[in-house]
DNA sequence: TTGCGTGCAAAGGTTTTGCATGGCA
DNA sequence: TGCCATGCAAAACCTTTGCACGCAA
C-alpha cells in the first residue's frame, strides 16, 4: 500500500491523520507539527496527502473555492459497497455501506460511459441531525 | 430584480449568460468580451456574478479549490436537476442532465435520512475517452 | 450632484513547482 | 551509490480588495 521510501515525515503525517480521525486541512497538519517541535515542509504535506488520496487511504473533500480542502483518514475499511456522505452543515463524514451506489455506477457506466470511482466520490448534503435542526 | 444602476457591463454579462445557457467560468466571461472588442474588468465580472448568485438568477458551482467556479444562468425557471462528473484522469468536467440522480437523492433521503445537495456533489471517475485510452 | 459601478493593479489565500540538499535502501 | 523525499522559496492560480475615475439617475 505504501510505495516509495518510508520516511519519518510520512509516518508522522499518517499517524496524525489516524489519531485525529476527523477532517483536517493541510494547514492543520502543518500547524500541528510546527507546534510540536517537528516542523514539516508545506510541500511535503501536500505531496503526501495527495498520494494518500490516490491510494484511497485518505478522502479529500472540497467546500467553497478559496477554502482549504479537507482530508480525512479512511483506512483500509473494505472498499466494496462503501461510499461517503458528508454533511455540509456539521462536516460529519458518514460511511455508507448500502449497495445502492453500485446501481448508480452501473447506470453511469451504461448510459454515460463513465466509470464511477465510489471511493473518490463524496456526496454532499445534510445529515439526519442537521435536517432535524433545520425544522425547529 | 436588478437593484442598483443599470450599466452596459451588467447588460452584456447577463445577456451572455442567457445566451450560452451553460455553465461558464468567470474567465470564460472575461475572455468572451475581450475577444469581442468589449473588454470588461475582471473585478466587474466577479462582482456582478456574485450579485446574480445572491439574487438567485445565477447558480454557482464550486469544484476543487484552485479550480475556477462555474456560473450558470437559471433565470426564473426552477433549477434544472443536473449533476457533475469529473474525470480523475483528464480532469474534464461533464455536465450531466440525466434525471437518474433524483432517484439517488430519493434513496438517500428515504433510507439514510440524508438530503443530497446536487449542486455541491461531484462524482469522480473515468470519462469515456480515458476509459478507451486505458484499454489500449 | 450624488453615489454606485468600473477597471486597474495589488493583495489575499491555497496549492504546485523548481531545485538543491538530505536520507532511505 | 542511486534514487526518491524533503524543504524552502518562488510561482501559479483563482478571487477579492483598494482606490481613483466614470457614469447612471
Amino acid at each position: 500500500m505504501n510505495e516509495g521510501y518510508k520516511t519519518k515525515q510520512k509516518t508522522l503525517i499518517l499517524d496524525y491523520l489516524k489519531a485525529v480521525d476527523e477532517h483536517v486541512t493541510a494547514e492543520d497538519v502543518v500547524n500541528h507539527f510546527r507546534n510540536n517541535g517537528n516542523p514539516l515542509g508545506k510541500a511535503t504535506v501536500y505531496r503526501y496527502l495527495e498520494k494518500l488520496v490516490e491510494q484511497n487511504v485518505v478522502l479529500k473533500y472540497n467546500f467553497a473555492s478559496g477554502q482549504s480542502a479537507c482530508y480525512q483518514y479512511i483506512g483500509e475499511k473494505e472498499a466494496e459497497h462503501h461510499y461517503h456522505l458528508i454533511c455540509v452543515k456539521c462536516g460529519n463524514l458518514i460511511h455508507e455501506k448500502c449497495g445502492y451506489m453500485d446501481e448508480v455506477a452501473k447506470h453511469l457506466s451504461q448510459n454515460h460511459d463513465f466509470a464511477l470511482d465510489p471511493l473518490k466520490t463524496v456526496l454532499y448534503g445534510e445529515c439526519k441531525n442537521c435536517r432535524c435542526e433545520a425544522l425547529k
